[in-house]
DNA sequence: CACTTGACCTGTCCGC
DNA sequence: TGCGGACAGGTCAAGT
């Protein structure tokens, strides 16, 4: 999914284009992307106005002006995706990078006509445009509730620290991980409840930068590596947020527009190609069950 | 409790 | 070209 960065990027786009328009209608395809009944939910929808579009973690809210909240997650192939006109339909090859990252969509930026048959949820405004959650994969979710229970929801209680507040200092960062001693740093780097937002993405990219190999085990790394890690996983966070996010694969902003991140990622889906600080060649190998990227030379247990 | 693994889904890619 | 298996950015429930 989407991971911080891509999420921040939505909600960004969202906060934009969507504040103070009105719901006129939902629909959805019934499938637990919206496990809410439609018939119990419409009262607190129809009529209301979108008052602020939040995140935390990877998770999205959305508040209506009926004190009711939208809370969304993306997982793996999740698209909030605002549509004011529906758009052309174009014809143009693959770029360069589509077609070096498995392809994407056959437009460079827009996605194609929506809806299309991984549109989950779709809202109307009163102006005719739409919002439209698609999620090839149906592991995302959209839920409503009262705005004041959301923090009351499991995740929220147990997520962690966002890690590019600016009062999250790397000793706080450091601190965080002592629960998680006896496993792998990857393993902890991509729990929740540990720090908020990271995927493999920004796991493997700031383990990098930091010069850790993803399997050392938590105790084994003297503080130093936790501060180094702290500010590398803050590096590129802050990178990918300027640069739109990640499109690895199915991710796009509100917009329907890919991120450029991966043309910026230095390990990440990067095997055989060579390592840009040493020139060793990036393999790919299988930690805390993901796919994960080192360059073995720099990267060492 | 800490930790690991499999399940949830659909689609794509790779090797035979 | 077809088919089976592995894999894909996340999280949770169940197992040890």
């Amino acid at each position: 999914m989407p991971e911080l960065p891509e999420v921040e990027t939505v909600k960004r786009g969202l906060n934009k284009l969507i504040i103070g328009r009105k719901i006129m209608a939902v629909n959805s395809d019934n499938s637990k992307s919206f496990p809410n009944a439609l018939s119990d939910v419409k009262q607190f929808l129809i009529g209301s106005k979108i008052t602020d579009v939040r995140r935390r973690a990877k998770v999205l809210m959305i508040d209506l002006s009926t004190k009711y909240t939208l809370v969304i997650h993306l997982k793996m192939t999740g698209q909030l995706v605002f549509v004011k006109l529906l758009p052309t339909i174009y014809n143009l090859p693959p770029t360069a990078s589509e077609t070096r990252y498995g392809g994407g969509h056959p437009t460079d930026s827009l996605i194609g006509v929506l809806p299309d048959k991984s549109t989950r949820v779709m809202f109307d405004f009163d102006d005719g445009s739409h919002l439209y959650f698609n999620d090839q994969r149906k592991f995302g979710w959209v839920r409503l509730m009262p705005t004041v229970e959301v923090p009351n929801i499991d995740f929220m209680k147990r997520v962690g620290p966002e890690p590019l507040e600016s009062d999250f200092t790397p000793k706080q960062f450091a601190q965080r991980f002592k629960r998680r001693a006896r496993t792998t740093i990857k393993a902890a780097l991509l729990d929740q409840s540990v720090i908020a937002g990271v995927g493999n993405i920004y796991a493997d990219e700031s383990l990098w930068g930091a010069k850790i190999h993803p399997a050392t085990k938590v105790a084994d790394l003297p503080n130093s590596k936790f501060h180094l890690l702290y500010s590398e996983l803050r590096s590129v966070m802050n990178l990918s947020i300027e640069k739109g996010g990640s499109t690895n694969r199915n991710y796009v902003n509100a917009e329907g527009k890919k991120g450029s991140y991966m043309e910026f990622a230095r390990v990440f889906r990067r095997e055989g190609l060579a390592c840009p600080r040493c020139g060793t060649e990036i393999i790919k190998i299988r930690v805390a069950g993901r796919g994960t990227h080192i360059c073995p030379k720099e990267q060492k247990i």
